[in-house]
DNA sequence: TTGCTCCTCACGTCACGTGAGGTGGC
DNA sequence: TTGCTCCTCACGTCACGTGAGGTGGC
């Protein structure tokens, strides 16, 4: 009879939260009315108006209920402890998802300048990108990235081409059954350590990262099928061969 | 027959997947197998497993299942346009729980240099921070954490202990009916702008949080019990007297 | 016949939102 | 009697994990 009880909804609308939300809350035992009216109407006293208001301040910070009502139990400082580990997890969260933010930029950029916009895959550049970030550190690809920047498109077209020019001779010579020492081969592999030396800049760190991806991931995923483990081969004895034809 | 097919449990080692994550993908319409043996085994072709490949790097990126089926279906750049909104969403959550943080870093530090730490009901503590950040902006309130780790404990504490006395004189006038033009009262307000003074440092931010916090929860509520509406009301006759006991 | 793989339910997770269907109080 | 508030189920959410109970293949 006391005017200070609470019904749900009178609840709800002093709380701004919803009658749904009580129910819950009674439901998992996190806050239980102290009293029912003769006909079930549930009755919150101003003790449990308080709890609310500490449930809801907890909740506020982000707590689950369990916690909050584990919290609120054990009273004392337990509710500073539960704070401190939420606390934590949020700072473990927030840096996994500010390195995923930044992959997305990342990608999001690399794809804006892929080379066939018109014709790319772009969930193809999505996976070569992901496998590329598997094996460059992040100082590799922030470097990577800055000299794509530098080049520009034209640029990065034109070293593609060159690539491929210079592939297609190569394999050609495979098919000729040409001496890996040989004066052509020679010529060509010497081209190779030029375009390679041009992509790494000389950066030890591109070097690892590449020589990572291709001994991982096998030679023709990580070329996306432009070269294969024939070819390697076959230029990795054009290298050693390096002096033997003079 | 085609030995290329792969089996759930195949597909789920290469992948390095649960055979769960398969069924559910199935179940779902994200990944049919496009057979099955003659007794149910799903048989996945290598068409299904280069989709698959296609989930998974989405999937590594955050997007949900429905999205990624919907960018995988309609190819093209759907899949730019999805990561482009999911980076967006994710940058909007980034900054939220941010705040977050930052608000549970400073209560935790507003925790720890609270009054008696003993006695110290924490939750109370929370549920005040909350609202005081309610109030001011968050350059005001970075303004009142700096002052106060600059005074430090002691001196907090002084000025707590200072506030409690001259409320209780203000009291204690009010009680023996004092007209509030008399020399005590308006030594007692004099007193009482001082503190309030050295309280906002003159800042209009900080003045403005501290007068929307007691006219928007009531001085009761505001001052946690330390002050109440006649209080305020005298000592806002105080103030109007100034000058008037000449 | 014995392991191994596969199959199909089906519950649980987190904090409620959203009805459905029905009853008490002014 | 008519609105308004209240009540108790119960499904759905997201991406599976974790059994349960049973069957096919070497």
């Amino acid at each position: 009879m006391s005017s200070n009880q609470l019904k749900v909804g009178e609840l709800a609308r002093v709380t701004r939260l919803t009658v749904r939300t009580l129910h819950h809350y009674d439901e998992i035992g996190l806050l239980r009315p102290s009293d029912r009216t003769y006909s079930g109407y549930r009755l919150y006293s101003p003790e449990d108006v308080r709890r609310l208001y500490r449930i809801v301040a907890l909740r506020g910070l982000g707590l689950g209920l369990e916690e909050i009502g584990e919290a609120l139990d054990r009273e004392g400082s337990g509710a500073r402890e539960a704070v401190q580990r939420h606390l934590d997890e949020l700072e473990q969260e927030l840096r996994a998802k500010t390195d995923l933010r930044d992959r997305l930029a990342r990608i999001l950029a690399g794809l804006d300048r892929v080379d066939e916009p018109a014709t790319t895959d772009y969930i193809d550049a999505i996976e070569r990108m992901t496998m590329i970030e598997r094996h460059y550190t992040p100082e590799a690809l922030a470097k990577l990235e800055e000299r794509a920047t530098a080049y520009g498109p034209e640029q990065m077209q034109k070293v593609q081409d060159d690539w491929a020019e210079l592939i297609a001779a190569m394999t050609a010579e495979i098919k000729k059954g040409t001496d890996p020492a040989d004066p052509e081969p020679q010529r060509l592999g010497a081209r190779w350590r030029e375009l390679l030396t041009l992509f790494t800049g000389g950066d030890p760190e591109i070097k690892e990262g590449l020589n990572s991806l291709y001994r991982e991931e096998g030679a023709e995923v990580a070329s996306r099928g432009a070269m294969d483990a024939e070819l390697m081969a076959y230029v990795g004895r054009v290298h050693e061969a390096v002096g033997e034809g003079a």
